[in-house]
DNA sequence: AGAAACCCTCTAGCCACTTTAAGGTCAAGC
DNA sequence: GCTTGACCTTAAAGTGGCTAGAGGGTTTCT
């Protein structure tokens, strides 16, 4: 058998980081094919050996990622420098435009799910047929969208 | 000069399609290609011309996406027959289906926006420095996982 | 015949991963 | 010293829902 849990001497094997940070070990490879992480080769051994350093920064790496962030706002968040009051503008920054998004997101979804509750009433306390299916359809016909140009639409959800 | 605009008597071509319904060009052929809508080939044309009642689906489809419905649940509501009552339940169960999932979104959105604020007033009022960046990095530090199990994130946001 | 406006297919790219295939490494037990 | 099996490795492909670009063909008018 293998190790099994324990420590190695010297730091931590990837399954390990994996258990230890919440990050998978695919994903903590894919980090550092990103360069989120750096690369560590050991030389000796072809594993790939952490610290508890680079547990803590890839815990960071998740608490930004369970916040909605993306990889770009996460890369730009990871090397700033604390002192550097430029830096810490850039951090705010960052964040105001972030939560700006989620802003964003949440009136759409909100908007949506109006609708959305909407639409279903007409199905309820009918007898024997509901007019969904019909509702669709004639919603359809009459959002004609503007002569020219593209609507945007919004990302569709994950079904997790 | 081609033909700018007016319908051809046999029907649209791909162009016109796009303008009439808000789905752009290629949208329009990738769901060809995904089987949400008929192929059409003329024969007589290598152009793709379609129908009005084309023109009503695709923009039915629009109106699905723009309910952020994934392209399975589009696919499912478009096959259904109205007069069928299990379709009509099908119907319902995807709709229903579906606002647990913007509900749940909702939910995690609003959740994370009372995080971001509560982050970003620690750097309000300080005089030369904030505590942004200490901040994330304390959190990162006391939001240890579950010992086994990779915990899931939601998607990061589209960033339009 | 040429020009302009439309159309075609095919490929690659986006994001943040996950999954799969095919194989290498390491420690323990016999 | 050899097998077992838990771990690890890389590389490539897949996910969803598109968009963008290359490189060319078609249609219609002048």
């Amino acid at each position: 058998m293998a190790v099994l849990n324990p420590q190695t001497p010297q730091g931590y094997q990837i399954g390990q980081a994996a258990e230890r940070t919440g990050v998978s070990a695919a994903n903590i490879r894919f980090y550092e094919k990103e360069k989120l992480i750096p690369a560590r080769g050991t030389g000796a051994s072809s594993y790939r050996i952490y610290s508890d350093e680079d547990l803590h920064q890839l815990r960071f790496i998740r608490l930004l990622r369970s916040m909605d962030m993306s990889l770009a706002e996460v890369r730009t968040l990871l090397h700033l420098d604390l002192r550097k009051k430029t830096h810490c503008q850039t951090a705010r920054d960052t964040l105001d435009d972030h939560i700006g998004h989620v802003r964003t997101r949440l009136k759409e979804l909100r908007g949506l799910e109006k609708d959305l509750t909407a639409l279903r009433a007409q199905c309820d306390g009918q007898g024997e047929q509901c007019h969904l299916i019909e509702a669709l359809h004639t919603r359809a016909s009459s959002d004609v969208p503007k002569a020219v140009g593209t609507a945007r639409q919004s990302k569709a959800h994950a079904h997790v």
